[in-house]
DNA sequence: CAAACTCCCTGTTAGC
DNA sequence: TGCTAACAGGGAGTTT
């Protein structure tokens, strides 16, 4: 399940296969896949640009293309099962390979999504996907104080604060249990009451797992998501295995309609 | 306006 | 053993 991390791991892997590349031809096999347009438009606009940059915004692989004066923005969203990769043209195509795009130099990178959730969106306006984010939790410039006003300013759960990218970009279901968890903070508790010590925490915590994850190459859940991820989680799936920090047995719960693991011993 | 569904998908797993 | 049904999950869209 690609969140922040494992996006990043996914930029950090492919950039430099596909920096300066040109387009030469695209095949679309799952049309779906391609949001925005279809297939053979697909093609058309991305055919002769060349790739001059690959950056990720919250949990969006964000590759701009240009030509000349023309610039285009590539907005790919892996959701749970998409993964990319980059390979000689000559290889066959995978079981569940939805978009292959076809570079100069005799390669092609390769969108492979098991579930078919995965999107991309092909425009000349990044602010169609970039101005519904919220704000990036590593971004050096959010302070503490910034973060707990955006936090606080809502009253549902925290747990549901966390996991709306409108709010901030990029945290999903595991890592949003995780920076919980780490931040003894309860998943339902409203994000309007916390005091600034615990947003505070929770912004320490949120960072410091992230950077973890991805250094570690984000979470492997076996659902082909990135090659060797290795953070091991410390509550998310561990629903009654014992606490790392005080043995409890770890509950699950549902919140915001999605599965919440969380230690009702340290998380008060 | 926000909370809560429903839908999109398919591999995995639980249950019979 | 082999089958079916439930389940997981991000985000868009719809309903309450």
């Amino acid at each position: 399940m690609p969140e922040l991390p494992e996006v990043q791991a996914t930029v950090d892997y492919i950039k430099d296969k596909v920096l300066g590349r040109s387009v030469t031809g695209t095949k679309v096999l799952w049309h779906r896949t391609v949001a925005n347009h279809t297939p053979r438009s697909f093609s058309q606009e991305l055919t002769g640009l060349r790739i001059a940059s690959v950056e990720r915004r919250g949990k969006w692989i964000w590759i701009g293309l240009n030509h000349k004066s023309l610039t285009k923005h590539l907005f790919i969203h892996l959701r749970m099962s998409g993964s990319l990769d980059v390979v000689k043209d000559s290889e066959p195509l995978l079981d569940h390979d939805r978009i292959t795009i076809n570079l100069s130099g005799g390669e092609s990178l390769r969108f492979n999504d098991v579930r078919k959730f995965g999107r991309c969106y092909l425009t000349a306006d990044p602010e169609l996907i970039t101005a519904k984010l919220g704000v990036e939790p590593l971004d050096a410039l959010l302070s503490a104080r910034r973060f707990h006003e955006i936090i606080t300013a809502n009253r549902a759960k925290i747990k549901q604060v966390l996991l709306n990218q409108e709010i901030i970009a990029g945290i999903g279901n595991i890592y949003a249990d995780e920076a919980l968890w780490r931040s003894r903070i309860h998943p339902s508790r409203s994000a309007m009451v916390l005091t600034e010590q615990q947003t505070k925490l929770l912004l320490q915590s949120i960072r410091i797992i992230l950077k973890q994850a991805i250094t570690l190459s984000g979470t492997d859940f076996g659902d082909n998501v990135v090659e060797g991820g290795n953070y091991r989680p410390k509550v998310y799936g561990r629903t009654e295995e014992s606490c790392h920090r005080c043995k409890s047995a770890i509950q699950r719960i549902i919140v915001a309609q999605r599965s919440t693991h969380f230690c009702p011993s340290c998380q008060g």
